[in-house]
RNA sequence: GACCUGGUAGCUCAGUUGGUAGAGCACCUCCCUUUUAAGGAGGUGGUCCUGGGUUCGAGCCCCAGCCCGGUCACCA
């Protein structure tokens, strides 16, 4: 691999380090008495006093015998003053003159011991008496700039670096930092709601023989052993369910679940789902829930119920409205779409601008319909209810009407954010509901549901009934930090691989040349280019192929150029 | 999967009808003991994404491909 000439620079400080008989990856505890965001916050109670901190120069400011430097730690970043008689004897300044200032760079790793105090221009900083190396750094970090007025200059950008390189983006864009905190902060609250209400948190399979619970491609795995198919999970309901129909009241799971479908924006074939069960519940008792958790959730993350999104500023202050999805069509399209059939449906939405075909049926066209007119107009956080039955096969009839189930989903910024139902507890009807699935697929409907016969069996030894919500826990932290972008809020999003690294292989050209080589050791330039028969441009990259491999070199001689094999 | 942008120094970006690759920061050398986008003087640094083609000559034009991003499709 080609070093660049910063590296090479790096490396040389490195070995030079080692020279003058210091470790640049010493082995023992450096122990700090101090974080910078406590220096900072409480600069009183600091001032004067010894402090041992630790963390990676971010930016060095050399003047002559003395120098700042930024440094920065897990808890902020804040300025260091190095003063060569401060941390050199009087007769030998090597740590300041060679060490500080030839051998450490921006993104090394270092300890210092020193006096905090205020510049006089009033900046709070530590006056450095003792400085170590902790972890040399090799590849030089984005030089990232702020000026007075917090004007950020050459920021690391690019997002193709940030997402492949997310370590150095974390180094060097505190507000990314910012977004992975909060995104704990919020699964930290969730987690502090139900257990607090005394919800059991676990954990179901990921590897799944038959992939259930969602409508969508799984990926594919084989276990050797058993010698048989397996699924990464699409979903975790059927096994959340069953370990209700086992006695248990509330479960809750933070699931990474898996799809193998398209990527953008706000897809990643990875993802973050929880996923919470309570028996003796039903969904209206579940989103009197979803208000109290999101409130809370805000609250925790944010510090107010009022979060920016975009260009909206949406409050999850609760209760949020609640509105039937047919209500919904009925106000943005205009028409009621009530108990139509499949015909009339598909005339509304022709007359509507939406594009239909044949296999869809009453289910799907009521979706089209709500996502194309309906859902976009939802901003702040809106329940909508009663899905048709069809769209819905894990789902509880509605209590007052056949054609519905008992579901909701919650809708947030115009997307959707949580689906939640009164869970279909009857084992006769569920295998009915899977059988319509199964017709579905036959019908082509690649994204039918698997039948799960002991998922069924579950149902028919009894569940209790029970109210489930599943909320995206990736889109929720997108909407808690304002980002638009799911790869914004994952720490690795999925990438396709970087190019390969250049091959080492030579093309046929450059063996051919070789092979003459070979047999002469030593031949006059233009003889082997003769030899080859070569144009005159590949003769040009071949040879250029061969002395960049290191394999061929060129000598011009007072006889002429020579070629010949280097060893 | 389709279409549209883009890919040039470590980072952020310029690059004129096709004519020897540029800037700022970073880096290197020198000066500078409270600076702060520190400053002053000088200097180094390139697979212009890859592979073909057109041309006397390609970062630029043409073809194919790779990768990021965006829009759409897909994804209840």
């Amino acid at each position: 691999m080609q070093l660049t000439p910063l590296e090479i620079v790096r490396r040389e400080s490195l070995q030079k380090l080692r020279e003058l008989g210091i470790n640049p990856y010493p082995a023992e505890e450096f122990k700090t008495t101090a974080t910078i965001n406590d220096i900072l916050t409480k600069f009183d109670e600091f001032e004067g006093k010894e402090v041992i901190l630790a963390g990676r120069m971010m930016s060095r400011r050399i003047m002559g015998k003395a120098s700042f430097a930024e440094l920065k730690d897990s808890s902020g970043r804040m300025q260091i003053y190095i003063n060569r008689d401060e941390i050199c004897n009087e007769d030998d300044a090597t740590l300041y003159n060679t060490v500080f200032k030839k051998l450490l760079d921006m993104g090394d790793i270092i300890g210092i011991k020193g006096e905090v105090f205020k510049t006089k221009v009033g900046e709070e900083s530590v006056n450095v008496k003792e400085l170590t190396i902790l972890s040399k750094s090799l590849k030089p970090l984005p030089v990232v700039k702020t000026d007075a007025d917090g004007k950020v200059h050459d920021a690391f950008s690019d997002a193709e670096q940030r997402y492949r390189r997310r370590y150095v983006d974390l180094i060097v864009n505190d507000h990314v930092k910012e977004t992975f905190i909060k995104r704990t902060k919020i699964t930290n609250s969730m987690r502090e709601f139900f257990n607090n209400r005394g919800y059991l948190e676990v954990e179901t399979p990921i590897l799944q023989p038959i992939p259930g619970g969602a409508a969508a491609r799984p990926f594919i795995t084989h276990h050797n052993t058993l010698d048989m198919p397996l699924y990464l999970r699409i979903a975790n309901e059927l096994y959340l369910k069953r370990l209700i129909v086992g006695g248990f009241d509330a479960v809750y799971e933070f699931a990474k679940d898996f799809r193998n479908e398209g990527m953008d924006r706000t897809h990643n074939p990875e993802f973050t789902v929880m996923e919470l069960y309570v028996a003796y519940k039903d969904y209206n008792w579940m989103m009197k829930m979803t208000e109290d958790l999101l409130e809370k959730v805000a609250i925790d993350t944010n510090g107010t119920t009022e979060v920016q999104i975009g260009e909206n500023k949406v409050s999850f202050k609760a209760p949020y409205p609640r509105v039937p999805i047919l209500e919904a069509i009925k106000i943005h399209t205009g028409y009621d779409v009530a108990g139509m059939n499949e015909v009339e449906l598909r005339e509304v939405c022709k007359k509507v601008g939406i594009e239909v075909d044949e296999t869809m049926g009453v289910g799907k066209l009521i979706d089209e319909l709500f996502g194309e007119k309906c859902e976009h107009h939802y901003i702040q956080p809106t329940f909508i209810t009663d899905y048709p039955k069809e769209m819905s096969p894990l789902t509880k009839e509605h209590r007052t009407n056949p054609a519905l189930t008992e579901r909701f989903e919650l809708m947030v910024n115009g997307k959707e954010l949580a689906n939640a139902y009164s869970e279909l507890n009857d084992p006769i009807d569920q295998k009915e509901r899977f059988e319509d699935q199964l017709k579905l697929s036959e019908k082509g409907d690649d994204e039918a549901m698997f039948i799960d016969q002991d998922f069924i069996r579950a149902l028919e030894y009894g569940m209790p009934p029970t109210s489930g919500i599943g909320i995206g826990i990736d889109r929720l932290t997108m909407f808690m930090t304002n980002n638009s972008s799911i790869q914004e809020v994952l720490f690795f999003p999925q990438m396709k691989p970087e190019k390969k690294a250049p091959t080492v292989e030579l093309n046929d050209d450059e063996k051919a040349v070789f092979e003459i080589l070979k047999k002469t050791e030593k031949i006059e330039l233009s003889e082997l280019k003769t030899q080859s028969g070569l144009s005159n441009k590949k003769w040009d990259k071949t040879m250029k192929g061969l002395t960049k491999h290191k394999l061929a070199k060129v000598n011009n001689t007072d006889e002429g150029l020579f070629v010949e094999i280097t060893s």
